[in-house]
DNA sequence: ATGATTTTTTAGCAATTGCTAAAAGGAATC
DNA sequence: GATTCCTTTTAGCAATTGCTAAAAAATCAT
């Protein structure tokens, strides 16, 4: 567990006894590729880190498949910041390799906040860096051309062009699949 | 006070004491129509809550303006979920109406969040809130038409169409004026 | 009111992106 | 190696949106 409680830590000092109490909820699990680690987002009781491996949240739209989030190693994903029925539909996290999780229940998440409260300091933390990163995405939304996303994408990420079908990432990107490749042939 | 502490204690209750701690800290003034209230976002040193009037933040891309928040009476901004150099160049408050608005040091917040448990709570739980309509903001720009989110927008804040002008809207709805322009005149 | 300034609309054209369908390329299976 | 399935690219066309410039409308100050 040591990776998870060292991301921990680089978002905020935590306590010896903190550390511990997190520790003792915690749970390690393996997943094969293709396997679906959550089936229903809004309704999920647990809380993930990936420890190693890629994970693949997406919903559908009118049909289509949209992909929303990549979840490389040490990226977090549950109901902290993300229990919300906000997307219509099934909203789900597939595993594109065989990928190890760190799990907690939100229940158990929920009486450390009420008990520590440093870990109620950690949970806020994170929910301000997910609004920064979700501030990054609005503004790329917003003012960057398709080819300018993709771009940005590939520098940022280059690994997940290799592990990632094309596809996801241009629904990812918001952009249409056929856009893309015209991009990419350039 | 009363109007933000009811504002708060819909987010999460909170016990006297931290109410009487967070009123203690507090600061009342009212400013005039076109006036500065936060010059650059990013330096700002405290958090506001408008109680009555409307604010508008905007930054320069590009030498235009864009506007990506309007701030009602029970809106909060400042450094709490906003303390990002993300923006280049000035990000800055105007008030276009007069306005009164309650603030409070950041230093003075931290102290509290410190001090108080249930106010860390506080300030996680409006982080996620900001998370929340963040989501739906890039909901909307991944795929809403121009029309359409003009037409959301129209209806979530049929006020503000009097209230503000219409350039304001269209940058802060990601669109060109003469696109938004055209799209009303249908 | 009158003139000046700002905001909004209109018009015409260009660029970007989306859509559908089909072809090409790759990977998996037998 | 052939077949099948899935992914990616290509092609042609349509729709949306952006841009510039100018006209019209509204607002503001004198």
């Amino acid at each position: 567990m040591k990776q998870f409680l060292d991301y921990l830590h680089k978002i905020t000092p935590l306590s010896a006894d903190a550390q511990a109490a997190i520790v003792a909820k915690l749970q390690k699990a393996a997943y094969s590729k293709g396997e679906v680690l959550i089936k229903e987002l809004s309704k999920c009781e647990h809380l993930f880190f990936i420890e190693k491996g890629l994970a693949r949240a997406y919903y559908f739209k009118q049909g289509k498949e949209i992909t929303d989030w990549f979840g490389l190693e040490n990226s977090v994903i549950g109901p902290v910041v993300r229990h919300f029925p906000t997307k219509t539909g099934m909203h789900s996290v597939e595993l594109l390799e065989d990928t190890v999780v760190i799990s907690i229940s939100f229940y158990d998440l929920q009486e450390l906040y009420d008990k520590y409260h440093e870990i109620e300091r950690l949970g806020r933390m994170i929910a301000i860096q997910t609004i920064l990163s979700m501030q990054q995405k609005i503004d790329s939304m917003q003012f960057l051309t398709a080819k300018q996303r993709y771009h940005d994408f590939v520098k940022a990420y280059p690994s997940l062009l290799q592990r990632v079908s094309l596809g996801d990432i241009a629904s990812y990107l918001g952009m249409n699949q056929v856009t893309m490749s015209r991009i990419r042939k350039i």
